[in-house]
DNA sequence: CAATGAAAACTAATATAATTAGTTTTAAAG
DNA sequence: CTTTAAAACTAATTATATTAGTTTTCATTG
């Protein structure tokens, strides 16, 4: 049943890859350096994991889970109020993205649609927060309303993560103002 | 001054790599595919560019120097409302970003601080949409408006190019909706 | 009008990565 | 004690970016 000295598995190649990604970027990231992390050569590799896309795959899904989990965590500590709902779960979203930039990044950033997170875990979700959105928009505007509330959290995040608002200030507190402006202009 | 027959030249590189970036996607670049689409060899193109970076570098400013063109356009062709302004100028860029999906992601994307645009080109711009901004906001909260603006207009522009938005309908439409939610949400 | 020099191409070579093929190791089962 | 199969290994292949060194050809000049 057990062979040669067992060096690694499935589970600790995944978390490898994700330390690495976050420590130095994706960019960095190749098999030579997982395996290498984990005392081995990289064809080795090729035991627990397809390729790598496989492996980027398997950490993607692994930061969604991670994410949803804060998500759970956000909606359980708020009142019933569903605009302090939105707003606990853009706040849980902010902060994991800053907890995980790059993998964050990755996450939605992948343009292969092997790589990609499974479609029908995202759309599970995003019927979850339609449904707290339509409190506010009404139901017959939920759907569009939703998707200007991901377009606006996740559009912060990325313009933040890059860099992109070069002018400093409290950018947590810009953010959650401009969430808060979206969903007053959502209000029935 | 004139030596070996020229076959290129650097903007036709440039244009080259454009095209093949939203033809085939930035993953299948290479610099043999850019030197093979202009009948010449990869290491030729260094006569011309720096390096792969180098080059993306310079699509990057060229798709930000179309985008801006469409800016103007959409300020130049809109009223002096300040809200069908900035309502004119998120639509110039959706309509940009669909017509040039793999240069637009790519410009926002890239990681590489040498391969990015100039952040002094985009602070200009953005300093221009913070002055109609604050027409809406006030003065004071208008930086703030400014980058909840920008972040649901890319973002739900990448959103919508990564197919995130799986349940159809008029994107487009639910694009605009959302954008006038939240400018309505900054009016004093 | 031939000689030359430099720009722009070329071929050859190197380094890094992903991946595949084929081989070796070793713990456990019989 | 032998067998076996999982999990590692080394070696080889492919693709790509890049560098080094060579060749071509045109414009200028002696």
């Amino acid at each position: 049943m057990s062979p040669y000295p067992v060096q690694t598995d499935r589970e600790s190649i995944i978390k490898t890859a994700r330390d690495l990604i976050e420590r130095d970027g994706l960019d960095h990231l190749s098999l030579s350096s997982v395996a290498s992390a984990l005392g081995i050569k990289a064809p080795s590799l090729y035991r627990h994991i397809k390729n790598k896309g496989a492996l980027l795959h398997a950490v993607i899904e692994h930061t969604y889970q991670d994410l949803f989990k804060a998500y759970d965590e956000a909606i359980a500590n708020s009142s019933d109020d569903p605009e302090e709902q939105l707003i606990s779960l853009a706040r849980a979203q902010h902060a994991f993205a800053h907890a995980n930039p790059n993998t964050y990044m990755l996450s939605y950033e992948v343009k292969d649609q092997d790589v990609r997170a499974d479609p029908n875990m995202l759309l599970e979700r995003a019927i979850i927060l339609q449904k707290i959105m339509a409190r506010i928009s009404g139901e017959e505007r939920s759907l569009t309303a939703l998707r200007g509330l991901l377009a606006i959290g996740h559009g912060f995040i990325i313009l933040e993560l890059n860099g992109q608002f070069q002018r400093g200030g409290d950018l947590s507190n810009a953010y959650e103002e401009s969430i808060q402006a979206y969903l007053h202009g959502w209000q029935t």
